[in-house]
DNA sequence: TTCTATAGTAACCTATATGAAACTATTGGA
DNA sequence: TCCAATAGTTTCATATAGGTTACTATAGAA
């Protein structure tokens, strides 16, 4: 479990600590719809090798972020959930979301306007 | 210049193409203050080198977050300020502050009323 | 009996990010 | 004359992240 003193001071450094990551924030968005199976995930998120996924699942466990349920059957089946905290990040992805869209919309924009290329 | 055609389809994902990256966000969170020299920004991001403060300085003015100004002097002088886009994430950075203080806050009462440890 | 499906793990290799240290330019001051 | 100060650049070494492939378990279906 991670604990208190491992974590910086500053909030935003915090915040980062746990998901400066480009596929941690990636699996978060998609759960952010809800419960999903390993393989879905692996699917939906694209370009991350099983390695990687698996190991950005189990660090996010192990901080709180989402919880596995594995179910006692064959072939396997293992569905990721956001806990409670995982789920309160949503105004930050929301965040990125809303700022994402603009930063494209100004580009271009930008491209219509501009006097040179 | 970044192009349009090089940011992903996914707002967030196209966010994090910005700054999915510590040592940028730390940056934005230091020049939402205002503008800041070089050596300032050095000293207040704790564990950065110069090569690398360097190097994602240049990159957040190329995706045009923050803009350069050389004073003509000796010794040196540049500044460095978050573009209009560039203040526009405060509200992504906001976001990762407040979660980040819950985050510390509610492992705090985790560890206060937990049973085992 | 052998194949399929699923969610991994393990071993090995490569790529990318970062760190450390030396070097640069230039002016004013001791 | 030589050093300090600032904002770098360059080179080389290392650390961390990620990619690829092979391997595992096991119930049910063909």
């Amino acid at each position: 479990m991670i604990e208190l003193k491992d974590l910086p001071d500053c909030p935003v450094e915090t915040t980062l600590f746990l998901i400066s990551d480009k596929w941690k924030v990636l699996i978060i968005r998609d759960l952010l719809n809800g419960t999903m199976r390993f393989g879905e995930l692996k699917k939906s998120i694209t370009g991350i090798s099983q390695k990687v996924l698996t190991q950005h699942l189990r660090a996010m466990e192990e901080s709180g972020l989402i919880s596995r349920k594995v179910y006692a059957q064959v072939p396997p089946k293992v569905e990721y959930t956001l806990t409670e905290t995982g789920m309160s990040l949503k105004p930050v992805l929301d965040a990125m979301w809303h700022w994402g869209l603009k930063y494209k919309s100004n580009n271009t924009d930008n491209r219509k306007t501009s006097k040179r290329d």
